[in-house]
DNA sequence: CTTCTGACA
DNA sequence: TGTCAGTA
């Protein structure tokens, strides 16, 4: 059984100063239009634009993606949860403790995978 | 051949 | 999240 879908296996980011989407998808293990999904969910990942509209990505994109990915995939986060984590990242870049924001951690550990909720939303169309 | 957007599931 | 069309 030769799995041609997509490897999760840590790939080394290549020394080139641009990567296509196709590319990255590869690197990171993330589908394409999940990529281009993610852009409107995440300030912070805007990858510059060909002339012809082509999205060309660079190194810290890349690593953003795979941090991203992690938080959303391993750690199971919901989009807004790991915005917030990597909101607060940002103003704390290495803090010592992030002292725990009583107010962020609902939403740090708001769990319900938005895959799921769209499965819900699906299945209450259909009981209609 | 690859990527892009928009529409729809 | 997943797929398709028509295109640049």
């Amino acid at each position: 059984m030769v799995e041609t879908a997509i490897d999760n296996s840590p790939q080394p980011i290549p020394d080139k100063l641009y990567f296509r989407i196709g590319e990255v998808s590869r690197l990171t293990g993330v589908k394409q239009y999940v990529l281009r999904y993610w852009e409107s969910e995440f300030a912070g990942l805007g990858p510059k634009k060909s002339g012809t509209g082509h999205r060309l990505y660079r190194r810290k994109d890349v690593e953003l993606l795979l941090e991203i990915k992690h938080l959303l995939y391993e750690k199971r986060f919901t989009i807004e949860g790991a915005r917030k984590w990597l909101e607060d990242r940002r103003k704390a870049p290495i803090a010592a403790k992030p002292a725990p924001k009583p107010e962020n951690q609902a939403e740090l550990f708001d769990s319900p995978v938005d895959g799921i909720r769209h499965e819900l939303r699906e299945i209450l169309k259909l009981l209609k």
